[in-house]
DNA sequence: CTGAAAGCGCTTACAG
DNA sequence: CTGAAAGCGCTTACAG
C-alpha cells in the first residue's frame, strides 16, 4: 500500500527535479531524455523514463513554454455553442488561427450570465486576446476585457476604444426586402427575438415606412431565439396577421423553426410565405423547401477578426478609428423559401 | 517616424523591465500597478500604466502561470467542425470543463491529413491532455499522442494501453433493428459512409443474417460522410433496392440527406420507407419529418471523459484495464421517420 | 556521455 | 510607499 508516496504526489506534483533524483541523474540528463536529445546513453534514458512513467511526470507546460517561444492563445466567446451560428464562425476561426498556429479556446457563456462572468474572467487570464459576440445587456464584463485586446462582432456601436467589426444588416435586409417587393409580396411581416426591438426590426421598420408599405403591430412578433421559437412565432404570425404573405426572420435557427410552423398550420411556402433568414448557416440546406437567407460570410469575418488580433497584439493597429472597426455585410442567397 | 522604436519592439517584446525602466520604478512596482494591488501612490500608478500603454506591453502568460498556479488545458480533436456532431460534444465538453476551471483548446483536423498533422503536433504542446475522436487511417499519431494523456472515443480496439470511451454500436443497433421488424418492416438497407464497411455495418449484416432477414449487395449503398452523401445514396438506394422498406442510415448528418434524397423521388416517408440515424443530433428535429435516431448521451461522454482524464492526470487511473475503457451505448429516440 | 550555471518573465514575501 | 532577493520549472549553451 504505497499511499504515503499517493499522498506526497497529490500534495506536490513531480518536477523534472524528482525525476532526476529518482533516477540518480541531474536534471539537464533527463530534460535529454525525455525529449530524444542525443547524447545520452541507451541505458540512461531509459532509466530516466522509467522513473518519470513511476512518478507520474509530465512536464510544467508554462515553464517549457517560458523558457521556449511564445505562443498565442485567442479566446472565441460565445453564448451557446449549441447554435450553429457559432460552430460555422469557429470552425472557420480555428482553421484560419491554425495556419497562424495560434491556438483558440472556446468559452461558452451559457443562459446564465453569473456562470458566464466566472468563465470569462477565468479566459481573460489563459489567452492573449478575446473575439466573439458579446449580448449587450452585459456591459460590466467591460472591466474584465479591458485587461485584454478584443474584437467585438455586433451590430451596433458598444465602444468605440475597442476593435470591433461592424456588422452591418441594413445593406441587406434592405436587398432582401427589396427583393420580396420586386417579386410582388406586399404585407411583409417580422419575426424578431428578444424583448427589445433589435436592431434589425428597426432596419425593417425603416423600410416599410420608407415605401409605404402596410405595417402595423400585428406584422412584429418576437420569440425565443430558437428553433422552437421559430416554430411558436410562425403559428402565432399566421394567426394574427393572415395577410401577410413575406417574413423576414431574426437569423436562421427562427427561420427554420418558423418553416416547420408554417407547414404544420398548413401555409405553403414559398407559395402563400415567403421566407427569409439571416446568418446563412448550413442548416438552411437541410430542410424543406431550402432556406433564402441574407448570408454572412463567416470565413471572412474569422479572417478579419484575426487581422485585427494580430494588429493589435503587433501593436500596429490603433485601437481606435476606422482601420479598427472595419464593417461587414450580408449577401443574398436565394434558395427555395423565398 | 518613430520607426526606430518600433523595429525595435518587433525584435523583442517588452518585458517588465522595459516598462519599470520607462516609468523609472522597479519590477516590482510595475507589478503592483498593473495588478492592481495596494501600497502605491496613485502618481506612481498612473505613470507606470502610462509607459506600459506607450509600450504596448502585456505580460507573459507563461512566466505569470509558472509563478501562479497550474491552470489545465485539454485539447479537443475533431475531423470537421462542420458536422454538427463535434459542436454538440463541444457544448458540452465546455461547459464541464469551465465547471473544473479548466480550458479546452479545440483542434480541427480538416480533411486533408497534412496539416491534421501539424495541428496536433502544436496542439500537444499546448494541452495537458486530448480527447477526441481519431480516424483508424492515422495511427501515425500514436507517436504524437504518446507525449500526452489522451482518451480516445471510438467504435473499435485502438490501442489496449491508452484511456478510451468505447462507443459501442451493437447494443442501440439491435435495438433499431429490433423496432423496425416489430414495426413490420422486412427489407432493411443500410446506407454506410466512407470506403471500408465501417463496424455499424457490419452489426447490421449479422443482425439481418441472423434474424434472416433478406439481404442482398444491393441492400447496402456507401457514401460520403455529408449531407449531400446521404442524399445521393438515398436515391441510389431507391433504384437498386425498390423493395426497400427502412434503412438504417450511417449517422444523422447523412440521414437528414437521405430525407431529402427520398422525398426528391418520391418516397414517402415513414409510410414508404423508415429512417432511422445515429447520433441523436438536434437536426433530426429540424427536418420535417423529424428523425428517428439512436442518440449517444452527448453530455455524459463528456463527462466521462474528463473524469478519465482527471483520473489520469492525478495518477489514480491506470493507463490499462476496464476502468480506462468505460462503455457507452445508444438509446432509440422515436420521432417521425421511424 | 554527463553535470554546473545562467536565464526565460513574472510574483511573492521580506526589508527598508 | 518603494526596492533587493529568491524562486516558479524548465531548457539552452558551456564545461568537463
Amino acid at each position: 500500500m504505497p499511499s504515503a508516496e499517493n499522498d506526497q504526489s497529490n500534495l506536490r506534483r513531480p518536477t523534472i527535479i524528482d525525476v532526476a533524483q529518482a533516477a540518480g541523474v541531474s536534471r539537464q540528463t533527463v530534460t535529454r531524455a525525455l525529449n530524444g536529445l542525443p547524447d545520452i546513453s541507451q541505458q540512461t534514458r531509459t532509466r530516466v523514463l522509467d522513473a518519470a512513467k513511476k512518478l507520474n511526470y509530465r512536464p510544467n507546460r508554462a515553464a517549457q513554454s517560458l523558457v521556449g517561444g511564445r505562443s498565442v492563445a485567442i479566446g472565441f466567446v460565445v453564448n451557446d455553442l449549441r447554435n450553429p451560428y457559432y460552430p460555422e464562425l469557429a470552425s472557420s476561426l480555428v482553421r484560419l488561427a491554425a495556419e497562424r498556429d495560434w491556438s483558440v479556446i472556446v468559452c461558452d457563456l451559457g443562459r446564465q450570465p453569473a456562470s458566464g462572468n466566472l468563465a470569462l474572467e477565468s479566459l481573460v487570464r489563459r489567452v492573449d486576446a478575446v473575439v466573439g459576440h458579446l449580448p449587450h445587456d452585459r456591459w460590466i464584463w467591460d472591466d474584465l476585457l479591458a485587461s485584454v485586446p478584443t474584437v467585438i462582432l455586433d451590430d451596433a456601436q458598444f465602444d468605440e476604444n475597442r476593435a470591433r467589426i461592424e456588422i452591418d444588416y441594413a445593406v441587406g435586409i434592405t436587398e432582401a426586402l427589396d427583393y420580396l417587393v420586386a417579386s410582388g409580396r406586399r404585407n411583409v411581416a417580422m419575426i424578431d427575438a428578444g424583448g427589445e426591438p433589435s436592431r434589425r426590426r428597426l432596419i425593417y421598420r425603416d423600410y416599410l415606412r420608407d415605401h409605404g408599405l402596410p405595417w402595423s403591430n400585428a406584422s412584429e412578433v418576437s420569440a425565443q431565439d430558437t428553433h422552437q421559437g421559430g416554430v411558436d412565432a410562425a403559428r402565432l404570425l399566421h394567426e394574427q396577421y393572415p395577410a401577410a404573405d413575406a417574413v423576414l426572420v431574426f437569423n436562421d435557427v427562427m427561420a427554420v423553426g418558423a418553416l416547420k410552423g408554417f407547414a404544420r398550420a398548413g401555409v405553403r411556402v414559398p407559395q402563400d410565405m415567403a421566407v427569409i433568414g439571416i446568418d446563412g448557416l448550413d442548416i438552411g440546406q437541410l430542410v424543406t423547401p431550402e432556406l433564402t437567407s441574407l448570408a454572412l460570410d463567416k470565413t471572412e469575418v474569422a479572417h478579419v477578426a484575426l487581422e485585427l488580433i494580430e494588429g493589435i497584439l503587433s501593436g500596429t493597429l490603433p485601437l481606435s478609428g476606422p482601420h479598427s472597426q472595419p464593417r461587414m455585410t450580408h449577401t443574398l442567397v436565394r434558395r427555395e423559401s423565398a
